[in-house]
DNA sequence: ACCTTGACATTGG
DNA sequence: GCCAATGCCAAGG
């Protein structure tokens, strides 16, 4: 497995419970900038028991990136609902579960 | 080596 | 808000 797959699955494991990001930051984060697809792919093909909190990782828009229909949505959207995230409509609201690393899990994920 | 395929993001209409 | 076009790039055929 990839070295970017590590690092994409580190960053993963940080989001807090309740957390959201979005593929883009977390891509940010593991030093991949502009590389959203990758986490997607990392995602998917990652282990079971890293036993990652995949469900926190949503679209730019807040919204549930698998598609309507999969059995994972209803999973991911049933997941997070039980962690306390709200849902205005099909979006996350952001204002209020966004993502903001303090700066020490920076560092951590940056490998400082 | 050459397509095609994405659980994406951004921009512009 | 929705849709289309672009950029992106690793994986799998």
């Amino acid at each position: 497995m990839s070295e970017h797959y590590h690092r994409i699955w580190k960053v993963v494991g940080l989001i807090p419970e309740g957390c959201v990001a979005s593929y883009g930051q977390v891509a940010d984060l593991a030093g991949l900038p502009g590389r959203a697809r990758l986490v997607s792919r990392a995602l998917k093909q990652a282990p079971e028991h890293l036993d990652l909190p995949w469900q926190r990782v949503l679209n730019s828009q807040g919204r549930i990136a698998i598609p309507a229909g999969e059995p994972s949505h209803a999973l991911q959207l049933s997941l997070l609902r039980s962690e306390g995230v709200t849902f205005r409509g099909k979006r996350v609201d952001l204002t209020q579960h966004a993502w903001s690393p303090s700066l020490d899990v920076l560092m951590f994920a940056l490998d400082f």
